[in-house]
Parts: C-alpha cells; sequence; structure tokens
DNA sequence: CAGCCAAAAATTTGATCATATTCTGCCGCC
DNA sequence: GGCGGCAGAATATGATCAAATTTTTGGCTG
C-alpha cells in the first residue's frame, strides 16, 4: 500500500497549485521507485493518502498516464508499467540518440559554475555507490543527468529524455535493489574529463556509452527476471 | 474562436468516456491545424462548444499540456504554442532518429495487406496535393506515417513519434495555408519501391530524407515569419 | 475643458470540492 | 457453473471560491 504522507507545501513549492503538487509527488514516486512496477495505483487511495481532491488527483494521474508513468490497464484500473525486454530496447535506442544531442549541446553552452556543480553531484554519487545507498544513487544519477540537460538549453529534448527516465525508473529501482549499487557502470569521470577539454563529441561518446552500458546491464538482469512474479 | 460543434458519439467510439472523446477531438483540432499557433484555449469555451463538463475538458487540457500540444502560459492560461526555429530543429533532430527506426522495423514486419494500404494512402495524398486540398494533404500524410508506425510495432516509438507531430502539426498547417501543397517533398515513392525490394535501409533512408526535407522546408518559411505577428 | 493615468469594481476564467451517477468485479445463491 | 445483486471505485456535474484581466470611473494635469 501507499503510505500516508500529507503534501507538505514545502518553501520551494511556495503557492503551486495542488495538482502541480500531486503530480510532482507521483513523479518523484514513481521515478525513484518507491511504486513498484505493476503496482496498481487507485484515486480514491491517492486522495487520502495525500488529502487532496478527487479533481486535481485525476489530472495528476492523466499527465502521468500521457508521460508512460502510469498504464492504462482497459477496465479504468491504472497501474505503473512493467517494461519489457522489447520496450527497453526501444528506450535504449531513443535514449542514445536523444543524450548524445543533448550532451553535445550541454558541452558546447557549459558554464564554468555548472561544471563545478556537476563534479559535486558526481562525488555524492560516487559515494551513495560505495555506501550502498540505492536511493542517494538513483537521486545523484537523474540530478547528474537533469543538470546537464538544463545546461544544453533544449526543451524539447529535455522533455523527451525526462519522460524516458519516468518509463525505466522503477525497475532500474528493482535492479538496483536486488544487485547493488556496486557494478553499476559510471563513465561521468569521462565525460567531465572530456568536457574540462573542450572536447564535445568526447562529451557525446561518454554519454552514449554511459546510457548504452547501463541500460544494456538493466536488460540483462530484466531478461532473466522475465514472466517472474515476484517483487524487489 | 473555436466553432460550436457537439461531440458525435460516432459508431467507432461506441462507449468512450467524455475525458477521451474531448482528448481526441481537441488532439485532432491540434494536429490538422485548425487551432492556429498561439491560439488561446480556455476551459469554460470548450466546455460550451463541446457540451462537456470541466472536469473531462481539464483532464483533456492536461493531457495535451503534458504532449507538448498545448502551452501553459505562467499566469494560468493556455494556449497553441508558437514552434520557434530552436525548437523545430530539436524536432527535427528526433525526428529523424525516431522515424527512421520506425521504418526499419516496420520494413521488416511489413505484410501485404498494410503495403497495399500504404500504396492507398499514399494515392490519396497525391490527389490532394494535386487539388491543392491542404487538409486533405495533412490527413494522409498523417496517416501514411501513422500505419508504418503501427506495422512497426513499437509502441514506446510510435507515442514519441506521435508526440512530435502534435507539435510542428500547426505551424504546418500555416506553412501549407501560405505556400499551398506544390512544392512539398515527398518521398514516398521511393520508402514503397524500396518496401517491395525488401531493402530494409532503404526505407529507412527515404524515411530520414523525407522527414529532413518536409522539415527543413518549413524551418526555412517559419525564419521568415520569425518575428511577426500575423496569422495564416 | 479634454486627455490620461491609476485605482477599484466587475466580469471572466481557473481551481477545488462535494455529490450524484455509472460501471466493474466479486460474492452468494439458485 | 451460471446469473443477479451488491459493494466499491471511477466518471461526470455543478456549485463555490480564488485569481486575473478588463472595464469603469475619478482625479489630476496640460
Amino acid at each position: 500500500m501507499i503510505k500516508k504522507q500529507a503534501l507538505k507545501p514545502s518553501q520551494t513549492d511556495a503557492k503551486q497549485p495542488v495538482h502541480e503538487q500531486v503530480y510532482q509527488t507521483l513523479r518523484a514516486m514513481i521515478l525513484f521507485g518507491e511504486l513498484a512496477p505493476g503496482q496498481a495505483v487507485t484515486i480514491q487511495g491517492l486522495t487520502d493518502s495525500l488529502g487532496a481532491g478527487m479533481t486535481p488527483v485525476r489530472e495528476a494521474i492523466r499527465r502521468l498516464m500521457s508521460e508512460g508513468a502510469l498504464m492504462f490497464q482497459g477496465n479504468r484500473r491504472v497501474s505503473v508499467p512493467v517494461l519489457t525486454q522489447d520496450d527497453l530496447h526501444q528506450v535504449i535506442f531513443i535514449r542514445k540518440s536523444i543524450e548524445a544531442e543533448l550532451a553535445r549541446r550541454a558541452a558546447q553552452k557549459m558554464t564554468p559554475t555548472a561544471a563545478e556543480a556537476l563534479e559535486k553531484l558526481d562525488a555524492a554519487l560516487d559515494q551513495a555507490i560505495e555506501t550502498g545507498d540505492v536511493g542517494g544513487y538513483l537521486r545523484s544519477n537523474y540530478d547528474f543527468h537533469a543538470l546537464l540537460y538544463s545546461v544544453a538549453d533544449a526543451p524539447i529534448l529535455t522533455e523527451m529524455a525526462d519522460r524516458l527516465w519516468l518509463r525505466f525508473g522503477p525497475s532500474l529501482r528493482v535492479v538496483c535493489g536486488r544487485f547493488g549499487t556496486q557494478n553499476l557502470p559510471d563513465r561521468h569521470k569521462e565525460m567531465l574529463k572530456a568536457l574540462h577539454a573542450g572536447d564535445v563529441e568526447g562529451v557525446a561518446r561518454a554519454m552514449e556509452q554511459d546510457v548504452e552500458q547501463g541500460m544494456e546491464q538493466m536488460a540483462g538482469v530484466l531478461s532473466e527476471n522475465e514472466g517472474r512474479h515476484d517483487s524487489i
């Protein structure tokens, strides 16, 4: 079941509308694997656990459905989609293409401030890997990529990349939960080095490899599990 | 203003929920340029013109916003987005990548029935071009690509491609409305020929060129108009 | 006296909620 | 094992409240 946690209008949210807060909350839960693949999501469950009305919750769910983060099961049921092997290969194909381009653009527009922030995030990521902090790893890894996207200044590409993260987020959590963070590939060091050298294509190449390796590893783990019904 | 037209529960829709009908209606209006770039869209306007309640309309709008087909203007106004030169180049990049891959997959899974249907759609497209029927051209062209996607059997790639169509639909309509259908490139003939020859990479190449030429032509026209405020 | 800026009321639109209605799935009964 | 009712959840509506834009009006200045 979804744990009860009221929406807190934290300082950053200021006066965001409720449906936006619900959306952000749900999105983070999916992205960082707090909802397992296949788990059912009900409107009433969310109105209760989030303390919001039905209309905002409905809107948030529709939005996430349209982003592929939630799936409509035909008979008005909604659940977190289970990524198939075939789905994952499609995701891999697009991610490699889009994220390489985003990296290219980011490399051309990089500022010293942003580069420094990237180094910091990468350090946090390393620490999460060492201590085996799965949640921290997922967040740092996403933040690293997200920051790069924001530097790239390409809203349409960024939005599409974000959408893909939502698709494999839940499965990534499952994979990490099962096998730990130790052998996850991390090409961020190479990326940062190429960044400092001003090697645009090098950054793009490193990104493509980072994506490919991470995704292929996921594909390997998922293929072992395909068809099984156990979670975590 | 948006013209008044009640939702008709046509035979195909059968028992679709209202919010789905509203979504489909609005989507088609945007995709085929019945709403101009920059045009404002209000909830109350749609509840009146479509004869639906607020909740379904709200959901449909949220969904389309999340697809990039509608834009939130900050002060809770919603409008059809105006495609900038920069946006368009991002769209071009992804379309080339995704649609080439879709064409590749479609070529491998093509059936005689589907190939025949494609020929028919291409013929309809040619006729629309000859008679200068802009609406017919837009529809046939979309149908041609959509059929190819469905053959490719790659839901995630297809969904992303569809999303991109929604982004440039309104602008494409403007371009066609201004310059007619005569000099629009059309690589469909090459694509069909390669398809019959079983030349998978040839199909992908033809698709990439079809996309590139169509999009670049749009970019050229848009660049002339950039900054102006006149419509149509 | 006319024109203009600004402030405030009024209207329009969006956000949220409570409620009614419809549909789905399940359970018990025949 | 099939059929009908029952419970629960989703869909849809209208009412209500809040925000923003537009209009009006009053005062000031040239």
